[in-house]
DNA sequence: CCGCATCGTTGGAACGTTCCATCGCCGGCC
DNA sequence: GGCCGGCGATGGAACGTTCCAACGATGCGG
C-alpha cells in the first residue's frame, strides 16, 4: 500500500507537499497539485487513517449511543444519522445500550471512547451520575438527537407541543375522558414533557386530565396514582377512557394489541394516539394516529451542532434546537361511540 | 493523560517492560509486574488506541455492511452481532448501504475501510464486481451474516430447507395452487435457494409448481414468465393461487396490506407465509406464519469465524456453516376454503 | 573456571501522518 | 542594485505504541 513517501517521489516534491494537497490546504501552486494529483492517481494512493488519526489524537469516527437498535424508532433515525454524517465526512461507529443495566452500558461507552471518536451522539438516554457526565463532557463534544438532556447540546421534537397535538385531537374528536398511558421500559424522560402537553391540552379545553396510568406492554395490570389496577377496567365501557395517548408509538402498538385481545374495538370503543410514527404505524393493519418526529431534521441538525462544536464556531453553554412535530391522522382514532 | 512512559518512570522500568505487561505478555517478573501494575494504577494510565493500532496496522473494530438498518431484519441482526463482537472484544462499526446505488455502496465501504476493520461482516449482498471482492478479500477477513457468498465465509440458513418447510406447510393444510412471491427490491440472492425449496417441495407431494411472481410492494402489477400481468388475477379465486410464499416477511407483510386491501381475506381466501420471522410478524394484527432464521445463532457463529480467521485458526477456501430454519404457524394460514 | 543457554529486561527502529519553523526564490520598491 | 516581503516548498520533530535484536545476569554443565 502506497504511503505520502511514495506519491511524494513519484510527483518530485515533498512528503509535506503531498500532505498539503490532500488535506486541501492553500497554498500550492496549481501546477504542482496537479502534479501530485496525478501521481495519487497513477499509484491509488490512500491517506492511512490510522497515521493520521493517531497524529491528531482524533478521528472523524461519530460514536452513537443507541437505546436500541432493535426498536424501529431508533433504527430509523440511527440510518438517517449514517446518512448525514457520511456526508460530512464522518464514519459512524453505534454502541448499542440495552436500557437496563447501567454498568453494562458504561463498560460499553468506554469502549467506544478508547476509540477516541470526534463526538458522541446520543439516541439514548445515559450518564445520569455526573463524574460519568463530566468525564464524557470533557473529552468529547455530546449532542443529544431526539431527546433534551441540559447538559449537552440536543435537538428534539417539542414533547410538550407533540403531546398537546395528540390531546387536542382527541379533544376535537369529542373525547373527554382521555387517558395518558406510559410505558416505563420503553419510557424516556420525553415522556413527562409529553404528559406536560397532554395535561395542558386538556386544561385548555376545561376537560379534566385522569391520572396517568404505568402499563407494561404483555401485563394485565397497570399502576395508577401508585396502585396496581386492573388495565381492562380504565378502557371503554360507561367509565373507562374513551380514548388513549400512548407516550410512544410502541407502546400504542402493544395498547392496539391489549384492545384486540380483549374484544375492544379502536377505534369504535376506544381511540388510540401514539408518538413517533414509526413505520409500522403505516402499515394498513396497524393504521395508528400518532404524532410525527421529522427524524430527518432531527438527523441533520444534530450533525450540523456537533460539527460547529468541533470547528469551534459554537461555543459556550449547550445549545437546544427545538424542531416541530405533526399530528398524522390515520384509523386509530374516531369520535366516541359513547360520548 | 499518561503515556506509557510516564508509568515506566514511575516504576522504575523500561516502556518496553510496560509494553510487555499491558499486553499480558509473558516472561515478565512476577515483581516487575507488581510494580508496573501499581504504576499504572496510580496514574490511572490508559493505552492509547489510536496509537496501538497505528503501529499494528490494524483494529478492533469490525465493520457491517447493513442493507438497510430500517428494516427490521437487518436491525435486530445488527443489534445481536454487536453483542457478540462486543464480548469478544471488538467494537461495531455499521455502514448503511441502501441497496439501489452500486457506486454510492463502493464509496461508504472505502470510507469503512479507511478505518482498517479488523474484519468485515456484510448483512448485505455487495461486491458482485471481482475487482472489488479481490480488494476487500485481500485486505481483511470477509463474512456474510445470513446470506451465502461463495467469495468468503458465511454462516446462513438453509435457504431451501426453509423454503422447503414453508411450501410443506401449505401442502399440509391442503393447499395445491401455491404461489411463489418475490420482491426484487427487498430481494437477495437467498431468494432463489428458498424458491428452489419451494419447488421441490411441490414436486414430491406430485403438486405442480406455479411460475414465480416477481412483484414490488405497494404496485398492482406484476411479472411472470416475464410478461406482467395484475396481482389480483393472480390470487385467490377458481382459478388464482389459494396460497402464497413470499421469499421475505416484508414482502409478505405487503402482501397482507395488499389483500386488505383489494378484499381477499387471509387465510380464508388466501394463505399467506412468509421469511425471516421479523418482530412484526408476531404482532396480532399481523400474526404471520413464516420461516424463522435463529438470529442468534448466526450472529454468534459469524463472529466466530471472524474470530477464528484473525487469530489463524481458520486457513483455508471460504468455509459455510449452516443453521436451521423452523417454522412458525400463526393465523396467516388455514386451509383452503375452496380446494 | 570458562562457555553457553536461559530468562528478564532494555533501547532503538519503525509505523505514516501532521504541523511548524525555515528556506529559497522572485519581484517590486526605495 | 540591494533589501525586503511574500509565496510556495521543504525538512524535521513529534505522536505513543509494538516489535525485535541485543544486552546483562544468573545458573549449570563440561
Amino acid at each position: 500500500m502506497p504511503t505520502i513517501f511514495d506519491v511524494a517521489a513519484l510527483a518530485g516534491v515533498s512528503k509535506s507537499t503531498v500532505s498539503n494537497v490532500v488535506r486541501g490546504t492553500d497554498g500550492v501552486s496549481e501546477r504542482t497539485r496537479a502534479r501530485v494529483e496525478r501521481a495519487i492517481e497513477i499509484l491509488g494512493y490512500r491517506p492511512n487513517a490510522l497515521a493520521r488519526q493517531f497524529v491528531r489524537q482524533r478521528t472523524t469516527i461519530l460514536g452513537v449511543l443507541v437505546g436500541d437498535l432493535d426498536n424501529p424508532f431508533y433504527g430509523d433515525i440511527a440510518k438517517r444519522l449514517e446518512r448525514v454524517a457520511f456526508e460530512n465526512g464522518y464514519t459512524t461507529m453505534f454502541c448499542n445500550i440495552e436500557g437496563q443495566d447501567e454498568d453494562f452500558a458504561l463498560s460499553r461507552v468506554e469502549a467506544l471512547l478508547e476509540q477516541r471518536p470526534a463526538a458522541i451522539v446520543f439516541l439514548a438516554f445515559f450518564g445520569r451520575s455526573p463524574d460519568i457526565q463530566a468525564a464524557l463532557h470533557a473529552s468529547v463534544p455530546v449532542v443529544f438527537a431526539g431527546l433534551r438532556e441540559d447538559w449537552g447540546d440536543s435537538v428534539s421534537v417539542s414533547n410538550s407541543q407533540g403531546g398537546a397535538l395528540a390531546t387536542q385531537h382527541l379533544i376535537n374528536l369529542g373525547h373527554r375522558r382521555i387517558a395518558y398511558v406510559t410505558t416505563p421500559s420503553l419510557e424516556q424522560r420525553a415522556g413527562q414533557a409529553r404528559h406536560r402537553g397532554y395535561q395542558s391540552a386538556l386544561r385548555a379545553a376545561g376537560a379534566r386530565h385522569l391520572p396517568p396510568i404505568h402499563w407494561e406492554p404483555g401485563s394485565e395490570r397497570a399502576r395508577m396514582r401508585g396502585r396496581e389496577v386492573a388495565l381492562r377496567d380504565q378502557l371503554g365501557g360507561a367509565d373507562g377512557a374513551t380514548a388513549v395517548f400512548c407516550s410512544n408509538d410502541i407502546g400504542a402498538i402493544a395498547m392496539l394489541e391489549y384492545a384486540d385481545r380483549h374484544g375492544i374495538r379502536v377505534p369504535e370503543d376506544l381511540s388510540v394516539v401514539g408518538f413517533d410514527d414509526v413505520h409500522l404505524a403505516s402499515l394498513a393493519r396497524i393504521s395508528l394516529t400518532t404524532v410525527r418526529q421529522p427524524l430527518d431534521e432531527i438527523a441533520t441538525e444534530a450533525v450540523e451542532l456537533v460539527l460547529a462544536r468541533l470547528d469551534g464556531s459554537l461555543e459556550g453553554p449547550p445549545r437546544h434546537v427545538r424542531v416541530s412535530p405533526s399530528l398524522v391522522v390515520r384509523s386509530s382514532t374516531a369520535p366516541p361511540s359513547s360520548p
